[in-house]
DNA sequence: CGAGTTAGTAACCTAAGCTTACCATAAAAA
DNA sequence: TTTTTATGGTAAGCTTAGGTTACTAACTCG
């Protein structure tokens, strides 16, 4: 609770301690990551629009950059992006449906399903791999290259960290 | 998660240049952002609900964290957060109903509505920054004080970049 | 004063994921 | 070889968090 200083306001309503509150204000980390992914899901929805990729959002690239060039269960590319294999299933679906993906069924395995990349399917990954590069290049010359790069190294290593405790 | 460029790269289907796949696919800033954010959230949500605040999500100090203790109406806060004006609003109603803020009318504007906290509120407040400064001192921990500090602020600077673009 | 702007609300929509429940197959145990 | 348990996957429905459109009431400025 209360952190138990001292020096209190005069009247009965603030009888609470609040020297700290204007410091934990600033820079919230939850709020700057969320307003930070915000923006960049909205970017790279702009850039996919932009280069022709109208009925995409920014989600399916979760599964694009998720599975092998030879091919990944709906399991391994769910595990790897850290969502359930529901939703991935969902984008598998979702992915197919607009011929991006198509799925195979697994020679060892009667119950997978490998999802891999059409011909137009790699297409859109180089695209948005492009799309990617210049939005970090957008970024770096805005708020500086090491700072970019800082940003990256830390958040992996913070996910890594946290998802395993 | 290796699976190198090497697969069955001469098939027709193949045909399209693929070098730079792997190295897109690593730290991917949209992901990174992503996870980091639901990570936050969840660990936000618990310390809140550790402390008794069972009825209270983690986007209700979005809020908190953006009015002044004077008060402010829900067009400031919500500028300061980043969302509508109807998300705040809402925000506001469901902390009222709690009981956290109360609302009052701005008597230099009778369009205007000022939230405030009320003692129950200031609490929280105070419960809110702890939980969150114990987050940060236990990411601290697990990734190092200064890449935490470079995240904070490098993410600052990109909202802040970002946003008026 | 009237035109346009702003604070706020209401109703509905969207995105992205999660939970619970279930089936079929595979792998481990007995 | 059965039986049991674990795993890949799907389905249906829920939750979170916010946005869009549309509107009212009040403010501001020429």
């Amino acid at each position: 609770m209360a952190q138990g200083k001292s020096g209190q306001g005069s009247r009965k309503d603030d009888a609470v301690e609040f020297g700290t509150i204007e410091a934990g204000r600033r820079r919230n980390m939850r709020q700057l990551l969320l307003r930070a992914s915000r923006i960049v899901n909205r970017h790279v929805v702009e850039g996919l629009h932009a280069r022709g990729y109208a009925d995409l959002r920014s989600t399916h690239t979760t599964l694009l950059s998720n599975i092998d060039l030879a091919g990944s269960t709906v399991t391994t590319a769910a595990d790897r992006a850290g969502i359930t294999k529901q939703a991935m299933g969902r984008l598998a679906t979702e992915l197919e449906g607009a011929g991006y993906i198509r799925v195979r069924a697994d020679p060892k395995d009667a119950r997978a399903r490998v999802l891999l990349l059409t011909r137009t399917g790699k297409k859109l990954m180089l695209d948005s791999l492009e799309v990617m590069a210049e939005l970090e290049q957008r970024y770096a010359g805005s708020i500086g290259q090491d700072r970019l790069v800082a940003i990256l190294g830390g958040l992996a290593d913070f996910v890594e960290g946290a998802e395993q405790a």
